[in-house]
DNA sequence: CCTTTTATTGTACTAATTGTATCATTGTAA
DNA sequence: TTACAATGATACAATTAGTACAATAAAAGG
């Protein structure tokens, strides 16, 4: 078995980018369980004549997937779902980090019209599906 | 296919301004079935040409249409027809969107070895802290 | 086996296409 | 004239596509 079909759906008239809508479904695909720890994911050129698009697209999207370490893209060998999310931030620069970053996640849904009460409603709902993920996996 | 033809008719004598024939005329062509959801539209430049006016012209058109929410314009990618959702698809919609954001939010968190306590609390500091601002900013 | 060649895969850089932002110009009405 | 709305000119930014390249693996040849 070498990499799955991975079926992603399109919409031009989502107003998101393709490469946007490639990172956005690979992620929930691995949120859900259909993409598992170790997949191979097609390569660029594979995926984009599946999805009818310029392979340097695909390739953006898996840049971006690269470098949040969801998915490790590796030269001349392919693309795989990161084993272990491993690195080691210095504990001084933990809160901050994590400061700024929620700072442009809630910027970002404010951005797009969200009130406080969805976006926490949200982080909660998010946040339990996937300690309810983890669990299932240990099983 | 790409894109229709869509062919308009500008009168100059009708003392309208150009932008709004324009308006007018896709609004007319999509509740006659002429235009449908997902059709692509000319760009703004490919349409001023047509009809011999500055592309700017077309492209406020275009904006007009995309704040009414009747077209989608996608910088770098062109001008495409919506849906006109029922408000219970439109609030999926939304909620997806949001959803998308979240997780990328907490998936990043994770990357960086946050726990989900650490992560809720930091939405919920960051949210209040928000609103503090806000009621500042309105005095 | 070991080396060389070829195919496969991702990367880097650049170009082309598209909408956006800003300001200048024009024309018309008060 | 002056004010304002409409349109045009110009520069910019975002997305996607085209081309050449580098790294790795697989195949071929000895």
């Amino acid at each position: 078995m070498a990499e799955k079909q991975l079926t992603l759906n399109l919409d031009v008239r989502s107003g998101l980018p393709i490469y946007t809508q490639i990172v956005n479904q690979i992620q929930s695909q691995l949120v859900n369980g259909i993409l598992k720890p170790g997949d191979q994911l097609p390569t660029v050129r594979a995926l984009a004549q599946e999805l009818r698009v310029n392979f340097n697209t695909v390739a953006r999207a898996y840049r971006i997937l690269d470098e949040e370490r969801i998915i490790s893209t590796q030269q001349g060998r392919g693309t795989y779902i990161t084993e272990i999310p491993p690195p080691e931030v210095s504990a001084k620069l933990r809160y901050e980090s994590l400061a700024a970053l929620t700072q442009r996640f809630i910027n970002e849904a404010y951005r797009l019209g969200f009130s406080g009460r969805e976006v926490s409603q949200m982080v909660r709902d998010n946040l339990k599906s996937m300690k309810d993920a983890a669990v299932n996996d240990s099983e």
